[in-house]
Order: structure tokens, then sequence, then C-alpha cells
RNA sequence: GGGCCUGUAGCCUAGCCUGGAUAGGGUGUUGGACUUCUAAUCCAAAGACCGUGGGUUCAAAUCCCACCAGGUCCGCCA
């Protein structure tokens, strides 16, 4: 609804402009005030007509303001300085709000395009940890904000099946008997092997050979025996993976095995294709120096045998074909491999990926490496985040059953990890510091406290939609911000779905709970004499709340 | 050395694409509000030469150039 006010804005400025026999070319941008007192959604566009016209600012507003003619669901338009501001006419705004928000708000008409959004593809060789946190959640949460913006989106995980760090694995198992040990959770067991395994590498780097050689032999694929033991490595660490996906609330569409395209020969047709533009000396390579890329592609070891580039490139002729748009989520440190890739598809007459790119999270004291061992996993922060919310549970003493506690707290525990990637613009580098990665306080549980409030309050009053409700009284200020907040969210998803980017929602979502909890503090709801309205302003929230919580994969507890 | 990213109060962060009014939040600090729909809330105060220097502009956190600091990539790894 927010769009629309703008849309009615600029139409009347052009139509008064019309009047006016000016003509522009740029596009109308409103913004909005500093201050509520000076209205709501103002425009500066007598700053860019001053030079044309050669008059003052302050002249141009004021007679653009006398030509202009009032838009529905406004009641004042003035100028302050060369601003010109305009003040929505809350009763009737709100009265059209309350009664169109309802649980599919903020949904956008159905897009012809499918996506293939392809997120996490983790290394299967031990746990998920922080670091590949961001890429799962920034995925998940893309792909529920896309869907919401009538894409159809499918999730794919892309197992990395063939590359050295399953083989140093099987290599491990079988020449140290190293076990996976059945008292942990399995892809904590398998990450314990890969990194007791690199220790032996490390002492002897000779073995080397040993797990080229295995890795030789598995692209082979003659080999059945050592073939199941690269699959029950990976089989076993992916349910581990899936587990704490689950717990994340992310569910993949489609698991995509690496070997799949090797074994099933479109790796050697995407070769065909590239051949013209390839070179072979002792490896086969694609040059780039051309395309300003300095760095030449390789798709062949001289041994014959493929790489992960060569593999991804036949992924991404599959994503080509399967779908309208690729999107991969990507850590900053592929730039320069993903625009190789992006140079050999289109060479290759296939479609280059949209990527998003986000930067690390290290700790402290530097890098994460499932190789050194060295990691925080997503399991041991859901953990942490859950217990936190549970201790913070109990102080408050709320007469719930153990489960409900239990239940409560995994629910804010998770919504609190997911927030706090959602928070910050995947550009910027984390440093991960628990006690900042679990201060819930103002972020994700006071969203999902507002939200609770609301379904309290609708429940004690019986709150049962009422019909063609009417606002008919001047709404206190509270009530005009939290209407206006309410009526952004569908331009929010839109921005956010459109430029692929989630965290516009998580800083909208903050501001709309806050909204709403200044309302809450400070209007009676139930016992007022406009009651029927402020419940079903409550409810318009709740709604709203939910629904955004739900585009980042949060859950919307009703009590808490 | 070259490419890319980041630099905003003690700490974390939004705004930068598309330049405009007093740089928005949070945390921490100080003070205040539960006989009133849940205080994971709300109110108030203090705290910012927007990394530095130049330029463009009536107007720069925002655009351009240079520099400084941190990260990252430049594997027949993935």
């Amino acid at each position: 609804m927010y769009s629309k006010l703008k849309k009615e804005i600029t139409e009347s400025i052009e139509e008064a402009l019309t009047k006016m026999r000016i003509k522009i070319d740029e596009e109308i941008v409103l913004e909005e005030p500093p201050n509520p007192e000076m209205g709501d959604i103002s425009s500066n566009i007598a700053f860019s007509l001053a030079g044309k016209l050669k008059k003052s600012p302050v002249e141009i507003a004021e007679e653009i303001k006398n030509h202009i003619k009032l838009p529905l669901y406004f009641e004042k338009v003035e100028t302050k300085g060369p601003y010109i501001n305009f003040f929505i006419n809350y009763t009737l705004f709100s009265t059209k709000m309350v009664n169109y928000i309802d649980k599919r708000y903020g949904e956008l008409p159905e897009q012809d395009e499918t996506i293939l959004l392809e997120h996490t593809s983790a290394n299967p060789n031990g746990p998920l940890h922080v670091g590949h946190l961001r890429n799962a959640i920034l995925g998940d949460s893309l792909k529920r904000v896309l869907q919401h913006a009538g894409y159809k989106v499918e999730s794919q995980y892309y197992v990395n099946d063939m590359g050295r760090q399953i083989a140093i694995i099987v290599w491990g198992r079988k020449k140290f008997g190293f076990e996976f040990d059945d008292h942990k959770k399995i892809d904590h067991a398998v990450g314990e092997v890969y990194f007791k395994c690199n220790q032996e590498l490390e002492k002897n780097p000779e073995y080397n050979k040993e797990i080229d050689e295995i890795l030789h032999k598995y692209e082979d694929g003659d080999d059945q025996k050592l073939i199941d033991s690269f699959e029950l490595v990976v089989e076993n660490c992916l349910d581990g993976i899936k587990q704490t996906l689950k717990d994340l609330n992310i569910r993949m569409n489609l698991y995509k095995w690496e070997s799949t395209f090797l074994r099933n020969g479109s790796v050697d047709k995407v070769l065909e294709k590239l051949q013209p533009f390839t070179i072979k000396r002792d490896v086969l390579y694609l040059p780039l120096e051309k395309y300003d890329v300095d760095k030449e592609l390789v798709l062949r070891r001289s041994n014959g045998t493929s790489l992960y580039a060569t593999r991804d490139l036949a992924y991404h002729q599959y994503k080509t074909k399967n779908s309208d748009i690729s999107l991969d989520i990507l850590g900053a440190d592929h730039k320069l491999a993903a625009k190789q890739l992006s140079l050999a598809l289109e060479l290759s007459g296939n479609r280059a990926p949209e990527v998003v790119f986000y930067e690390f999270i290290n700790l402290p004291e530097g890098s994460m490496s499932t190789r050194r061992g060295v990691f925080i996993s997503v399991d041991e922060f859901i953990e942490q985040a859950t217990q936190h919310a549970k201790d913070e549970l109990l102080e408050r003493d709320m007469d719930l059953t153990d489960s409900e506690i239990e239940n409560i707290a995994q629910i804010i525990g998770v919504g609190s990890v997911r927030f706090y990637i959602n928070q910050i613009s995947p550009e910027k580098p984390i440093t991960f510091k628990w006690e900042e990665a679990l201060n819930f306080e103002r972020g994700c549980a006071s969203i999902q406290y507002a939200h609770a409030r609301a379904c309290k309050l609708l429940s004690k009053s019986d709150f049962d939609e009422y019909d063609d409700v009417k606002c008919d009284y001047e709404l206190e200020n509270e009530e005009k911000v939290l209407i206006k907040e309410l009526s952004r969210f569908t331009e929010i998803i839109r921005q956010a779905a459109k430029e692929r980017r989630v965290h516009h929602l998580t800083e909208y979502t903050l501001t709309l709970s806050k909204a709403f909890n200044k309302f809450y503090k400070s209007q009676q709801v139930i016992g007022s004499e406009h009651e029927q309205f402020r419940l079903t302003l409550v409810d318009a929230s709740r709604i709203t709340l939910k629904n955004s919580l739900k585009l980042l994969g949060i859950k919307a507890p009703e009590f808490m």
C-alpha cells in the first residue's frame, strides 16, 4: 500500500507540473521527512527544477503546491522551504489498511520465471560450522522471499562427493582403521576422522600420492567397492548435515551429487562445446586474458581427471536447462572462480548464474577450518542459543510445562541464530563473538515477543474478525506510526526480492515490532472506546509480524 | 604486485546503488516506569571530526580520484 501512496503523489506532482507547463526528464524521487510533524512523504523536486527555471527552489515548491490536486488518502500538502510535504489522512488510510491485511499479506503476483537456487553446498567432510551458516541462512531466507514475491524456487544442495576431502577420509579409514564414533552425531564423527587423517597427512606428505590415486580410481568408476566407501562417508555426513538444516527450518528440494554429472557424460558434453576455445598442453585449459581475467581455467589435469570447476560447469549447464534463473550463494573467496565459471558457461552457450556473495565469519583468533578442527559448529551455536532462551524462560516462571519450555526455547534460540546472520549485510565480514551472537534483547526475541503479545490480546478478547471495521477517530501518534509501518511490508518484499537482499526485511521487521511495542505500551486496547478498531489493528500487526518472521525462516510463538 | 570487499559513538550495525531537512537502530553507561491488555517492554540523558586528503555540486556518509588500515582471491584444492 505504501508504494501506492507514493505513486499517487508522483502522479499528482506530474499533473501539477503539466499545468505549470514544465517538463521533467528525471524520475520524481520521494522520501520521508525526518520528523512526522513535517508530514509523511515529501518531494524535493523543487531543487532540481531550480537550475532549469532560474528561480529559487522555495518559490518553485510553493508554486507546485498551489497547483497540486490532493491525492486520495491525503489530507494536507504544505511546503517547508524547498520541500513539498504530504500528510496522510490516517482515518481514511487506516480503515483501508486494517481491512486490507489478511493472512496472505505481502504476497506478490505470480511470476513466470523459475529460479534454481543453490545454497549451502558444504563439503560433506564434517558438520556445518558457523562459516557455512551464513550461506545456508542467506540462501534459505532468500528462497522464502523470492517465493513470496511470486517466483517458483527450487533449492538445491550440490553435494561435493568427488573432492579430495572425501578421498582423504576414505583413505584414512582404510589405512589407519579410523572409525566414526558412535557416541557422536554422525557428521561430527566424520569431521573428527577428517581431522585425524589430516594430521597423518601433515606428518607424512608422501601420502598425498595415495590420495591422488584413490581420486583417480573413483573418477574411473570401475571399482564398486571404492564407490561404496565414498558413498558411505558422504551419505553419513549428509545425514547429520540434514538434521542441522532441519533444526534451522531449512528444507532443500534436492541434493544433487557432483558425480552424477561425470557419470552421465554431461561433463564430456560441456567440454566438447568448449573445445574451440580451449588449449591442450599437458593440461586442458581455457585461456581468459581476453576477458580481463588473468587466470586461465584448468579443465582437465595432466592425468586426465576432471576438476571441481569442470563438474560445476556441467551442473550449471543442467541449471540452464532446468530453470530460467540460476542463483548461487557463494563466499566472497569464490569471486574469481565464479567469474571464470560464468565466462566458460557463456562460451559454451549456457547461462551464467546470478551470484550472491557473502564475506566470511571468522573467530577472533582467525579463520575456521574443518581440516584443523578449529570451528564452532552450527549445532553448538543452536544449542547455546536455545539454552540461553531456556534460562530466560525459566527465570520468568510462566507456568509452562517442560515440553512447552523446550519447544519455545528452541524456537527462540533458532530464531536468534537466523536473525543474527540475516541482520548484517552479506558483504560485511563478521567476527564471531559469543556474547554478541547470544544477545537477544532487542533482536529476534523482541519481535517474537511483540507477536506473542498480539496473540494474547486477541485471545483474551475473543477476537473474531470483524467485517468492514471503520476508524472513526483521530489516531494517536503510535497508531499512525504502526499503520505506516504495516503498509510498507509489500514494498520491502519487492525490494528484497529484486535486490536479492534479505536484510532489508530484517531491518523492517525490527522497526515494525518496535512500533507495535510502543503502541501496546501507550494505548489501551481491550476496554477502550476504540476496541474494535484497535483489535483489528492488533490482528493486522500479528499477521504482518508473523509473515515477516516466516520470510526470515523464524517461527512466531503464540506465547513466551 | 594486481583484483574484489570492508572502515559510521567504547562495542555491533542501518543508510551508500538512486546526493537533499536534525546520520537511524541496538548494546554498553546513567536515570526513570510493573495495583493498568506479558517489563524479552517502554521513556529519558550522555555518546559520531561517517578511515584520511583532495575533487564534483546550490547540497556529499552517499558520486569521482589518491592514500591509509583490515580481510580475501590470484592452486593440475574445493
